[in-house]
DNA sequence: TAATCGTGGCA
DNA sequence: TTGCCAAGATT
């Protein structure tokens, strides 16, 4: 088999254009800068679990200018982290960093591990996020499939509008299949096609206009097609648990001294799904019980 | 596998 | 106004 004749991997097609467009258009994110090292870069993808960029940078600059170091946090209270969290969403997630924090202090030294495994094994980290932070601070190769990610491959390359509810192994072996060879260009690819994603091939109305690889996108040359299927479960929120935590936590974010029962209560008329929802707080360590009807962030 | 877990902006 | 969506993890 020659060169000429064989057929180029679709990396081969992709890549230039994707990286390129990159380089141009990147946005300037604080934890893309040098200074922010891998914790910046851990308590980025933290953040950015569900949540938008934009909400997300305030916090993090308070964050980072807070605990420099794993180690900082660790000397911290969870209920330190959850109330410094604010209102960034899933607070379970402000207890999972910090007890990331706690475990890279005890078990790595206080430096935030550079192996995939040992990432995996941290608390609040998925597959995603230790491979986003073995890829973006450490410069190694791993697929990284974000929502974004599966976006772009689905239309690029597979022809969809959108992906699979769940992701699966066919996204898996793409995804892999698409990793450039060296680690560097590994890293700047996973970095490029998810800043595609955010800001070109986006979920509501893609710019396909102003999209590097429009041009070569499958599901463009297949017109484009509608999205089959059941649209999405949609995830209500009003009158839910969720909302119910949320009230309470925020309650306890904003005082700094123990909270009565009384105070609580006044957040939801409904008093079963009110003891239910601070119960479920309690359980999950958002909220600790004290003696004589108070409560308070964990300490 | 599917449900659960916050919050707010935007079409 | 309502529904969709946002760099997922956990159970």
């Amino acid at each position: 088999m020659t060169a000429t004749t064989s057929t180029p991997a679709p990396r081969t097609v992709l890549h230039t254009p994707v990286i390129e467009w990159f380089e141009e258009h990147a946005r300037d994110l604080p934890w893309r800068r040098p200074e922010a090292g891998p914790w910046g870069v851990m308590v980025s993808e933290f953040m950015l679990q569900q949540t938008p960029v934009n909400r997300v940078l305030p916090v993090y600059e308070q964050w980072l200018a807070r605990w420099p170091r794993p180690a900082d946090l660790a000397a911290e209270t969870p209920g330190e982290a959850v109330r410094a969290w604010g209102r960034l969403g899933y607070p379970r997630r402000a207890l999972r960093l910090h007890a990331a924090a706690s475990a890279i202090k005890e078990r790595h030294g206080g430096d935030v591990p550079r192996d995939h495994a040992k990432l995996l094994a941290l608390p609040g980290v998925g597959e995603y996020t230790a491979s986003a932070v073995a890829s973006f601070a450490y410069g190694q190769r791993h697929p990284v499939l974000d929502t974004n990610v599966r976006r772009v491959f689905a239309r690029a390359v597979t022809g969809t509008q959108y992906p699979p509810t769940a992701t699966t192994a066919a996204e898996r072996h793409l995804a892999r299949a698409l990793l450039p060879e060296d680690p560097q260009s590994a890293a700047r690819w996973a970095a490029a096609t998810m800043e595609l994603g955010a800001l070109i091939c986006t979920a509501r109305s893609p710019d396909c206009g102003s999209c590097p690889v429009a041009e070569q996108c499958a599901w463009r040359l297949a017109g484009s097609p509608a999205h089959e299927g059941p649209a999405r479960r949609g995830q209500t929120y009003a009158g839910t648990d969720r909302q119910v935590r949320g009230k309470l936590l925020a309650v306890l974010r904003e005082a700094h001294d123990p909270v009565p029962q009384s105070q609580l209560d006044a957040v939801w008329h409904d008093p079963v799904q009110r003891a239910r929802a601070l119960d479920g707080l309690v359980s999950d360590g958002l909220v600790e019980p004290l003696a004589g009807g108070m409560y308070r962030l964990p300490h």
